[in-house]
DNA sequence: CCTACCGATCGGTAGG
DNA sequence: CCTACCGATCGGTAGG
C-alpha cells in the first residue's frame, strides 16, 4: 500500500522526495530551504533542479500521492462489503491505519494544503471532500437502515474522520501501541459514537493503564 | 470569556493584533508579512514597530492568549461538579465552545506551535499536555468507578480531544449549526465514546439532514 | 507614524 | 552534479 512512486525514479530522486517529506513533516514547507533538502541527500542546493522542476512540485507530489492512497484505500474497505456495519469497521480500520504508518503524509497533507499553489489546491479540496463524503454516505445509509443512531450524519462522520487525523500528530510506532490495536480501538469508538454499543469485553483492555508511548511528530504538542 | 488583551492596550494596538490572528489563520504564520498586517491595518510596515516587538511576539500573544483561555475553561468545567459524567460533559462542551468561537486563535495555535522560539514552543507543548491529562482524568477516573467503559483512557481522550480540535477547521458560525448544538451533539458523542449510551433521543434530530453550512477556515480542507 | 534603507535569506538560473 | 550569481522578498533599524 503506498509504494513511493519515487522508487521508479532513480535513487537519487527518490532519496530528494524522502528528504522533503522528512523535512515538510518536521518543519513546516515554507520554513523548509532548497538547502536543507540537498543537505539530506548529500548534494549542492543547485543540484536538486536536476531531479525536481521546484520546490512547489516537491509538495504537490507528497500531497498527490497522500490523497491517492487515502482514497484508493477507502474505496477498497467500501467495496469490500454490502453490510453497512462491516463498511463503518473497515473505512475506519484504513483510515486510522494510514494515518499511522503515513504520519508524514499525513501530517503535511493537512498542515500545508494552503502551501500549495493553485489548481493544486482546488484539486485537492475536491478529493478531501470526496474523503469525506465516503464516511459520511456509510453513517447516513446506517441511519436510514435504523442501525445506526445519531443527531447528525453530518458531525458524526466529522468526528470519526478528526479523531483518525489526530493519530497523525501523536502517534509513534515505536510507542508500544500496535497499528492494529489502534485500528480496532478507533472501529470500537466510531461505532459506539454512531449509536452501536458492543464496546471491548470490559476484561478486553487495562483500561487504568492508559497506552505508553505516545510521543509525537513534529513539535506534536495539540489543541489549541 | 476570552476578552482581547489587545483591548487594554491602544485602539491601534489591539487592530494590530486582529490583523495578526487573521492573516495567521487564513495564510499561516511565515506567509504573512509585516507589510500585509500593516497594510490592513492602514499604516506602513515599520510602523507596526510602535506597536509590538517583533512578528513573533504577535504569535506568542495569539497562542499564549488562546492557551490560557483553553485552560482556563476547562479548569471552570473541572471544578463545577464532583459528578464524572457531568464532568465530562462540561469538559468536552468548554472544548467544542472554545473551538466553535475561537476557531482562529484554535486554528493557529495548532497550526503554528512549530514557528514559536524557545522557550515559548516548550511552554505552551506543557500547557497542551495538562490540557490534555485534565481530559484524560476524568475518563480515568470514570473508568475507574465503573461508570465509563473504554478500552484505554489514553485513546478515548485522545478521540475526544481530537474530534473538537477538528471544529476549529470546518465551522462556520454564519453555517447554521449553533455552538450550543454543536456542544450538546460532541458531549453526547463523547459519552458514548467512554461506554455511556444515552445518545440523542431518536427524534432529537434530522439524521438525514446533515448539518447544512459547513464551510471552512482558510483552505479548510480536511483529512489528509 | 513615516521615509530610506540595510543585511540576510532564498528559490531558481547560467553555464559549464 | 558543481560554482557563481541574480532578483526578489522580508524582518527590522536609523533617524527623524
Amino acid at each position: 500500500m503506498l509504494r513511493h512512486r519515487g522508487s521508479q525514479a532513480s535513487p537519487r530522486t527518490a532519496a530528494v522526495r524522502e528528504a522533503a517529506l522528512d523535512l515538510f513533516a518536521s518543519q513546516g514547507y515554507r520554513a523548509t530551504t532548497m538547502q536543507d533538502i540537498a543537505d539530506r541527500v548529500g548534494i549542492r542546493g543547485p543540484s536538486l533542479y536536476k531531479h525536481v522542476r521546484s520546490k512547489q512540485e516537491l509538495l504537490v507530489m507528497v500531497i498527490d500521492h497522500t490523497m491517492e492512497g487515502l482514497l484508493a484505500d477507502q474505496r477498497a474497505a467500501l467495496r469490500s462489503s454490502d453490510d453497512t456495519v462491516t463498511q463503518l469497521i473497515r473505512v475506519v480500520e484504513a483510515h486510522v491505519r494510514f494515518h499511522a504508518r503515513h504520519r508524514r503524509e499525513a501530517f503535511v497533507g493537512n498542515r500545508e494544503l494552503d502551501a500549495l499553489e493553485e489548481p493544486h489546491r482546488s484539486r485537492v479540496v475536491r478529493q478531501r471532500r470526496q474523503y469525506e463524503r465516503g464516511v459520511r454516505r456509510v453513517v447516513e445509509k446506517g441511519i436510514a437502515q435504523g442501525v445506526f443512531q445519531a443527531r447528525s450524519a453530518q458531525l458524526a462522520s466529522y468526528a470519526i474522520i478528526d479523531m483518525g487525523i489526530g493519530i497523525a500528530t501523536w502517534f509513534r510506532p515505536e510507542g508500544g501501541v500496535k497499528e492494529a490495536d489502534l485500528a480496532y480501538a478507533y472501529a470500537d469508538m466510531a461505532l459506539r459514537l454512531v449509536g452501536i454499543g458492543p464496546g471491548p469485553s470490559p476484561d478486553a483492555g487495562e483500561p487504568g493503564s492508559g497506552i505508553a508511548g505516545v510521543g509525537s511528530l513534529a513539535s506534536s504538542g495539540r489543541t489549541g
